[in-house]
DNA sequence: CCAAAAGTGTTGGGCCTACACCCATGG
DNA sequence: CCATGGGTGTAGGCCCAACACTTTTGG
């Protein structure tokens, strides 16, 4: 009784012992479209299955450092290429019944990153693909994620939606540098509207910290066009000073 | 190697043993100023120190009714009296120095209620105050709160204040028919500013589904003045129509 | 010169702030 | 009748969506 209401004074054999997990759900855009970073199932259960990549919490790490590791152990991505703010935590998911085997907890975490190279498949994960989130999401339960993934990916989404308007996350998804349309492609594949370009760029422009000039311009494309400048993310992800407002 | 890479595929007996627990932050509003629930250790460590209420998860719940568990175990909070959203979660802590005896990963909770009535100290807690979020995020490192809770109060407090602009939360604080009085008073109390009481009410109404009115009024307070139209609030915490937009 | 994309100007409308003002009550 | 708070009216300003227009490139 005494055990189950405080963190403290408790026997440390006497309280139930769980396993705790990472798993990410790494976010890029491809193609214009918003992507995410799964690897398919090689064991049982949800043998076949798509799942997001994870894995278990070390005895003296910390949740984030579990992210990170998972993360490069899977990627080419490492720490150092995740500004501050590229990868957040989501929640923890802990539902008795979302492994069959025995209880585990996992946090999930959310990584923002400019595009995917390599995948290294590790463990019991047969092989790593990138897959649009509208494809994934729109399944049929029968070709759904493995756990509770589906779960955890649609609050990843809804997440990066959200930070969009707040913070100047979208940045991660582009390159050191980039052009205004770059980052308007990112705005318009994750909340999937179209925005006016000149509308855009002034709001781009006004806000604090947003975007840095670099005084560069990126050649043409095969089209031709006027040539775009180039910009810079400020460092870090950090909070805006005015809310990017979306449409709606 | 295979057991650190997916949360599938391991041996049960390879994995590292965590304790979980959860933390919930029980705000409220009284005397026009956001107040926090919080224990008084009774042992080590952190011994007399406050901390947040909360405890081990049990084998067979969700984290959510270990939660619920936890308020009904320390107040008279009942699970029927928390609407649908005024329990959210808002992220799990995991740093392997949290606990200076073994290796926890809290859970933490955020609940709004009315009032907070009788408390029952339960386990180690020795007893249990309604403190004011400003005096106890005010002190000074020797007094702060036990573990990283301190942390945790901080981020409760601005899930909330961002919970404000976003959802109905703000019915939560109150109870079951208010004035738009009362209402602005959480906002402002949340906000820490003051608002305007006209445009206050046009904005409150002007929402869908924020408050309905009941046709009732309420009598007037002991300075007179214009008796107050009473609102009920919609059933449940639900995203806002439109954002409820915080002042600079 | 034409198409295409970048970037700038402009305008009308909606919303919001800051008040002034009226209403209904207790003392 | 006055103080107090509830509730309504309204004018000015800011922001923004929409869209026209200019600039600069490739072909």
């Amino acid at each position: 009784m005494t055990a189950e209401t405080a963190p403290s004074g408790y026997d440390p054999s006497a309280y139930p012992a769980f396993a705790v997990t990472v798993d990410v759900v790494v976010l890029t855009i491809r193609d214009r479209e918003l992507q995410v970073l799964l690897v398919g199932r090689g064991s049982a259960p949800f043998k076949g299955a798509f799942a997001l990549p994870g894995g278990f919490v070390l005895e003296d790490e910390t949740l984030e450092e579990a992210a990170v590791r998972e993360l490069e152990e899977e990627t080419d991505i490492s720490a150092a290429d995740l500004p501050t703010g590229a990868l957040v935590q989501l929640g923890a998911y802990g539902d008795p019944e979302r492994d069959p085997r025995m209880r585990v907890v996992t946090v999930a975490y959310l990584a923002v990153v400019p595009s995917i190279g390599p995948t290294r498949p590790g463990g019991d994960a047969a092989h790593a693909e990138v897959l649009p989130v509208r494809q994934v999401l729109g399944r049929r339960p029968k070709h759904e994620l493995a756990f509770d993934h589906q779960t955890i990916l649609t609050d990843a989404v809804e997440h990066a939606r959200q930070e969009l308007e707040t913070t100047s996350i979208a940045t991660a998804f582009v390159g050191p540098e980039f052009t205004l349309a770059e980052l308007r492609a990112v705005y318009e594949a994750v909340w999937g509207d179209q925005l006016d370009p000149g509308n855009f760029r002034r709001k781009v422009l006004s806000l604090d910290g947003l975007v840095t000039p670099t005084g560069q311009r990126q050649a043409s494309g095969p089209e031709g066009g006027k040539p775009a400048e180039l910009y810079a993310a400020a460092d870090g992800i950090r909070p805006l000073s005015e809310r990017f407002r979306r449409a709606r």
